[in-house]
DNA sequence: TCACATCTACTGTGATCACACTAGCAGTCC
DNA sequence: GGACTGCTAGTGTGATCACAGTAGATGTGA
């Protein structure tokens, strides 16, 4: 009943010590276990998943490459602080990108899903009314990654991922200065209720109407 | 004159060994430097570019996060041969995420960079002309990137340049299938020409078009 | 008290080595 | 002849160490 845990991964890998803390690593920052600012320092992360220091290095340098973490002006390698104009350039990726990922897996979409997808923005909503940040935050992003993988999609689902990798540090940090009452009015129930109707344009309205919501908070 | 001949990279990354390779076999990999279904091997591209074994085997990693490489199944490290739905995907999102690139840069071309786009155009009808089709594949990638570039995206670029380091390879492969006459019909000069007329959607219109276009060597 | 030098504890980088695993081939035995 | 065994050369993985560089505190001078 539970969504996978883990995130997907970009290609088959074999399963590794580095592999695994990616892994483990990219789930906390979609989750916005990181904030902004914070330095990530290869042996602490080693240290703290309690393996060696290569694999930590391994994994927080693909981080890097997937734009997830960057390095400050003195090498150290740190959790970006997002930009409005960057923020704003990956909502509107994650408009377009995951608008199409939803029309992909509409067909693929069975009763089964749907209920999950409703237990899910159950929680979602008991986690708002109790303003628990970390709760709604890996919730919600259960909730979209459970449509999105059912596309089967092997490219604009990586790329979604690597938004996502970048939208979460920062997403929460804005819930934070925010509350929790900025995220009350997501679009999740139209989403759910668009499938049951079986609307495919409705549902995938839903989801950019969703997204689209996040954006209001930069403003 | 020229265009930058390197891939711009992700994050801004310390001038290493690693991240040096790691360009250029980005580049290489753009270009169609290699062919579907190729061992690379950590040790030889070493040797290959004269480096240690540790930066072979952090760019070659790297690659691996980015789809460039991918995992066999007995654990070696193979240029992906992409299936036709994989193919028709990534055409799918270069076109939507390529043409706001577009959209965006519209603005900051000036003549100068029209200049440089016709010039380029030209080498790459040349190239045609003489079957060739590593000059082409290089002018090709860089009459595109010269556009993107200039948008000064942090976000839409990075995944563009991901979708050609998946898309490189197959391309060459396809192209080489069918002959040099399979891409005689550009849009390249209806791109330059948009420009000159400031003719933004013209201009877009193009750039999908020229996208569009790859997608017939498939059917 | 303030400014400068120094020292220390950290950072990531890259080389080197031991290890586990795989593919291919040669050899051997039935 | 055919099936099996075992060796060899290759693969990626991960630990360990030396190194260069930086940030910050500490100490020392004017």
């Amino acid at each position: 009943m539970t969504p996978e845990p883990t995130a997907t991964h970009n290609a088959f890998s074999p399963d590794t010590a580095s592999t695994r803390l990616h892994r483990a690593l990219r789930v906390r920052l979609c989750e916005g276990g990181f904030t902004p600012g914070e330095v990530i320092s290869i042996r602490r992360i080693a240290s703290e998943y309690d393996t060696g220091t290569m694999p930590a290095r391994e994994a927080v340098r693909w981080l890097v490459t997937e734009g997830a973490l960057m390095f400050s002006d003195s090498r150290k390698i740190i959790v970006p602080e997002l930009s409005h104009d960057r923020f704003h350039e990956i909502l509107f990726a994650r408009k377009n990108l995951e608008t199409e990922l939803s029309r992909h897996a509409f067909d693929d979409i069975v009763d089964a899903d749907i209920d999950a997808l409703e237990w899910i923005d159950q929680r979602i909503n008991a986690a708002i009314a109790q303003g628990d940040l970390v709760d709604y935050m890996r919730d919600n992003y259960r909730f979209h990654f459970h449509i999105y993988r059912l596309s089967q999609s092997r490219v604009l689902l990586p790329l979604v991922e690597i938004l996502w990798l970048q939208y979460g540090p920062s997403m929460r940090y804005i819930c934070t200065r925010w509350g929790a009452s900025s995220i009350a009015d997501d679009y999740h129930r139209e989403v759910t209720q668009a499938l049951r109707n079986g609307d495919r344009e409705g549902f995938c309205q839903a989801i950019a109407a969703d997204i689209e919501q996040g954006m209001m908070l930069l403003e």
